[in-house]
DNA sequence: TTTACTTCTGTACCCGAGTACGGAGTCAAG
DNA sequence: CTTGACTCCGTACTCGGGTACAGAAGTAAA
């Protein structure tokens, strides 16, 4: 395998599909370092920055925030398993709530609908009759 | 039933579960009507205004955004029962993606997961490894 | 060397959905 | 009539995740 050892901003972000002001960004953040400007005077990459920016913007897609990548990024760094796996686990119970939410305000819709579709026309909508005065079972009460 | 035909903000306020500031807010995005100030010089407010209010919340609650809920009140005064109905119907294709979206991240990170639990400790986790170089059949790449 | 592209740096702006704050005016109770 | 709470209004700030832009300096190809 070659070792690329210098890439410039420019080559980074197209190696990683994120913007260059999106690098600067992240550098900014605290997610990535800036390396010192060596030979001339611009700044040059390695693939461990690649690849950690491809960290990153994997572990978005898994949905974490950028200030829990920061910390998945510090418990590599101390090879922390116990804790990698912990923070792992909180995210899936934080999409579990997220699901179920979801799926509540989908089921409210869909009978909505149902509803719009069974009653007569020129009176008002009632998926839109139904959001006023009180609704009661709605299980989206301050959710 | 009565009437009451005169609320001040912080009693319309509190009538909603809303922060004065946020009804204030409502009226800049021209979303609630800003009433004149007869009666002395405080804009009193109407139940029309409470239940208004009301419906925005109960929107908001279903997930809609504050743009869509302004779309769906228009459509409310116009009596566009088919337009609110396509608008709410496209607001659950919205939301199956979103759930889709969820459940793919959950079901990655069960299985990293469960690849740390079984690896030997003091390496780096594996969930976080994971995450680094090139990882295929993720279905999550650029949803 | 000139031209054309990058890079660097700092600062400001975007979105959505609010929250915070300061100073002036108003209102009701004591 | 004063006190204290509430209202009004404008402006600025928050958060998260960036994007945009200006102006100067570096760099690569012809």
């Amino acid at each position: 395998m070659k070792k690329s050892l210098s890439l410039t901003v420019g080559e980074l972000a197209k190696a990683t599909g994120v913007h260059v002001e999106t690098v600067r960004y992240y550098q900014r953040r605290g997610l990535l370092a800036t390396p010192e400007r060596r030979y001339g005077t611009i700044r040059r990459y390695t693939d461990a920055d690649r690849d950690r920016l491809r960290f990153i913007r994997r572990a978005q897609r898994l949905g974490f925030t950028l200030e829990e990548i920061a910390q998945l990024l510090a418990l590599d760094a101390l090879r922390d398993r116990d804790r990698a796996r912990a923070l792992a686990a909180s995210k899936v119970a934080d999409l579990d709530a997220r699901i179920a939410d979801l799926r509540a305000m989908r089921r409210v819709l869909v009978e909505r609908i149902a509803h719009c579709v069974h009653g007569r026309s020129s009176e008002p909508c009632p998926i839109l009759d139904a959001f006023r005065g009180d609704v009661r079972g709605e299980s989206l009460e301050e959710g």
